[in-house]
RNA sequence: GGCGCGAUGACGGAACGGUCACGUAGAGGUCUGCAAAACCUUUUAAGUGGGUUCGACUCCCACUCGUGCCUCCA
């Protein structure tokens, strides 16, 4: 059983061999806790859980870690524009660690509702300033750094395959109509690692920039000691205050808590030719090895057929699926239904069908209660099945060939005689559901209350008299209860009314 | 403008050089005391135009449209 990925570094399918035996370190780049994440940023942790979940699948002792951006993201990424987290500040009127505060603790709270496997690891980049200070130092020393007014900034130009991994044309960029004002930069591809708070502003998140990696250093200051913008600075010391660059957060987490080479790194599409490209230059540049060995991105989820933005007010939250009646789960559904690398389309009608689907499956599940014997004979639910599910992800995170493969299992069961049912079988084939695709198939078809049942008895006896009238009543009783029941020719089935 | 990605039935969405999954919705039917479910059937599905081939939805080229990055957003 081998395991496939579509890897961005070498732009084909490759199978996945990890560093360690038996262990993989993967990092997931996570929100900009600014404001709340919509659909679309939802989609790409859903398929990135699944990545998870598939390796755990496969025995994988998975090590992994996301990142919080709490600081350091810029509305622009050609490092100009404000920090996001300053402009959420303003907007709300807090201080940017409250915000990041709050829209972490509401992304956590999103990670439950979606059943998204939290991992071993969540950092966030203000608690690994020292680490990232450090890398800068490691990158001066080998001589990438320049320093302009504004920051310290990475040299492109040292940095020989800086385009190969977004096959990027960087004289086509060089040559372009995009002339921009600050160009202290000495190449257009050239970032950030540090930016010092410009004089005179006042930044609710900033650390003093440490002597030794200024051009011109004689402040002595500890190392990432952060400082309250309310002290009392000399205006002098206060332009060496200065807040990490987006790109070198990610660099330097992944690198204190996975090592110099990981297995996987997972992104957006539109990080491949800035974001993961300038994280590869960083720690290449440093560490003379590879930084990742799988690289697996994402593509966009589109809404209404077009992409996602708020001028055109199709910006949907979790919170707006929930309101019109549905389940974060029933999202997780919609979105397993398609590939990673497809662009998907949102509509609500689309994750009506969605729920739909999952519907049907919960009331397969609920037969599980329905089965006295443990050994039906017919092997209706095969063992054949869990493996086949964990195959059909395997192959690049193949969900809709494993939700086509639950559903021709879970009709021949729907199909069936009760008595034919092996429930060992089932409840196995509900687990592995449950654990490779986290739809919470089991958490969420309970068995029904022993009135019911009773109901369901007392029916079932004036059906076998033809007391048809005795057995519409009860059935109506059920329904108030919001039981639904099928009578085949053997069995009286119950479902939930959904 | 530069560098990419994509286009499959009413909708979502797979695989595949030859027989076109699966789901949701609609229609008709079988079954049924009724209902529901299940099962069966269902309108010549591949953006357009060429090419390669015995044969293309699948490979190649062009165009159109959509979309991504460079220029906020996974």
């Amino acid at each position: 059983m081998t395991l496939k990925f579509n890897n961005t570094l070498t732009g084909h399918i490759d199978e996945f061999v990890s560093l360690k035996d038996g262990k993989v370190s993967l990092y997931t780049c996570g929100p900009t806790v600014y404001n709340y994440p919509h659909i679309g940023n939802w989609a790409a942790y859903i398929y990135w859980d699944i990545l998870v979940r598939i390796l755990m699948a496969n025995s994988y002792d998975v090590n992994r870690v996301m990142n919080i951006t709490d600081v350091g993201h810029l509305v622009s990424d050609a490092d100009e524009g404000e920090d996001k987290l300053e402009v959420g500040a303003k907007r709300e009127g807090k201080t940017a660690w409250e915000i990041a505060e709050f829209y972490t603790a509401d992304f956590l709270s999103g990670m439950k509702k979606l059943n998204l496997i939290i991992p071993q690891h969540v950092t966030k980049a203000t608690e690994y300033i020292p680490q990232q200070l450090d890398l800068i130092r490691q990158l001066k020393e080998k001589s990438f750094t320049y320093q302009t007014s504004d920051g310290i900034y990475y040299d492109t130009s040292k940095f020989i395959q800086y385009a190969d991994f977004a096959h990027l044309d960087l004289t086509a960029q060089k040559s372009g109509t995009r002339v921009e004002v600050s160009s202290e930069k000495r190449n257009p591809s050239d970032f950030a690692l540090w930016k010092f708070t410009p004089t005179g502003e006042k930044r609710d998140m900033q650390w003093s920039t440490p002597a030794d990696l200024l051009e011109d250093g004689s402040w002595n200051m500890e190392d990432g000691e952060p400082q309250d913008s309310n002290s009392q600075i000399p205006i002098a010391n206060s332009q060496r205050m200065g807040f990490p660059g987006w790109h070198l957060e990610c660099s330097a987490m992944a690198m204190s808590l996975l090592g110099n080479t990981i297995d996987i790194h997972t992104g957006g599409i539109d990080a491949i030719p800035v974001h993961h490209t300038n994280e590869i230059a960083q720690s290449e540049a440093v560490t003379g090895v590879r930084f990742a060995n799988y690289w697996l991105h994402n593509n966009f989820l589109k809404v209404n057929g077009t992409k996602i933005s708020k001028s055109l007010g199709n910006v949907y939250l979790l919170s707006d699926l929930i309101e019109k009646g549905f389940n974060p789960i029933d999202f997780r559904m919609f979105i397993l239904q398609g590939n990673y690398r497809n662009e998907g389309n949102f509509t609500f009608d689309n994750l009506t069908a969605a729920k739909n689907r999952l519907n049907n499956w919960k009331n397969t599940a609920a037969i599980r209660h329905q089965i006295n014997s443990t050994d039906g004979n017919k092997s209706v639910a095969p063992f054949a099945v869990s493996q086949a599910i964990i195959e059909a992800v395997n192959d690049d995170l193949g969900t809709p060939a494993a939700l086509k493969i639950v559903d021709e299992a879970f009709s021949q069961i729907a199909a069936a005689k009760l008595a034919d049912i092996n429930r060992g079988s089932l409840i196995q084939m509900l687990e592995t559901i449950d654990s490779v695709l986290g739809l919470q198939i089991i958490d969420s078809t309970p068995d029904i209350g022993d009135e019911a049942k009773q109901i369901i008895m007392q029916r079932r006896q004036a059906r076998d008299q033809k007391d048809w009238a005795v057995s519409d009543k009860l059935r109506d009783q059920l329904l108030q209860m919001h039981i639904v029941i099928r009578d085949t020719a053997d069995d009286s089935i119950w479902e939930y009314e959904l």
